[in-house]
DNA sequence: AAAAATATACGAATTTTTTCGTAACAAATT
DNA sequence: AATTTGTTACGAAAAAATTCGTATATTTTT
């Protein structure tokens, strides 16, 4: 059996993948423009962060033509679990409830947003 | 007038701040314990990173006898919601609502965890 | 006052993350 | 077939974060 450990994508990583969930497989050259071309990073620097997350297995690639597709491994959904548990454990002493009342407090949510979340939550209770 | 940028602390000063949120003024030697003493870290690893914390403007310290006694100077709440804010940006695409889905929808939280957190719900509803 | 114990200071090594220059390669254009 | 163009590969530098050894200072004990 092949224990996968979830390696953390760093901040640079995040971002990138970000991009990937998006747009679904997309070369290099897509990822690089999507963060602002050159402006704000280089093209090999893109490059280069995506072969490492090639590396540690954050994504696949596949050869189309001359470029490389790349996608991403987890679904932003699992990586999103992955990080909110960390924080929640590492940032708010495990509790749940701390850190949904500290991302509702500061935001002004709207009351659309607040209701979206109560009915979520009465399903939550409700399907116990 | 002085602008702050408030840092971010990184992973380790994070766990340090922690400590010193939940004990007050305190010296390295006892956030070294609560870190699990030479197992996990070393005494001047740790005395280290509050040096820096210190130099990064996160701490402050206070001569008493012959140790330093060291505070956090943010709040854990102020922290808490910038931490918060940048991960909503950064992972939840800006939506509070998906970040607070996410956080619930994995970890089961307790029927009273919900229920409080309903309430809390209701209260920033009413009270806009 | 010498020795031991307890802290801090400092410098440096290590590791991880980010950045980028240059080479190599392949396809398209001339 | 030579040149240009667009892409990946590679290596290394720079920056940031973490770790630790050793020196220094001060207090306590002998």
């Amino acid at each position: 059996m092949e224990k996968k450990p979830f390696i953390k994508p760093t901040e640079k990583e995040l971002e990138i993948l970000q991009i990937l969930w998006k747009n679904g497989p997309v070369a290099v050259k897509d990822v690089h423009e999507c963060m602002g071309g050159d402006q704000s990073n280089g093209y090999t620097t893109i490059l280069k962060l995506m072969q490492i997350m090639h590396e540690k297995g954050l994504v696949t690639r596949q050869k189309s033509g001359k470029l490389h597709l790349y996608k991403a491994v987890a679904s932003q959904e699992h990586t999103r679990q992955f990080i909110i548990d960390k924080m929640i454990h590492s940032v708010f002493q495990g509790s749940a409830t701390q850190l949904v009342m500290s991302a509702l407090g500061n935001k002004k949510s709207s009351k659309e947003e607040l209701t979206e979340i109560r009915r979520y939550l009465e399903k939550l209770e409700g399907g116990e």
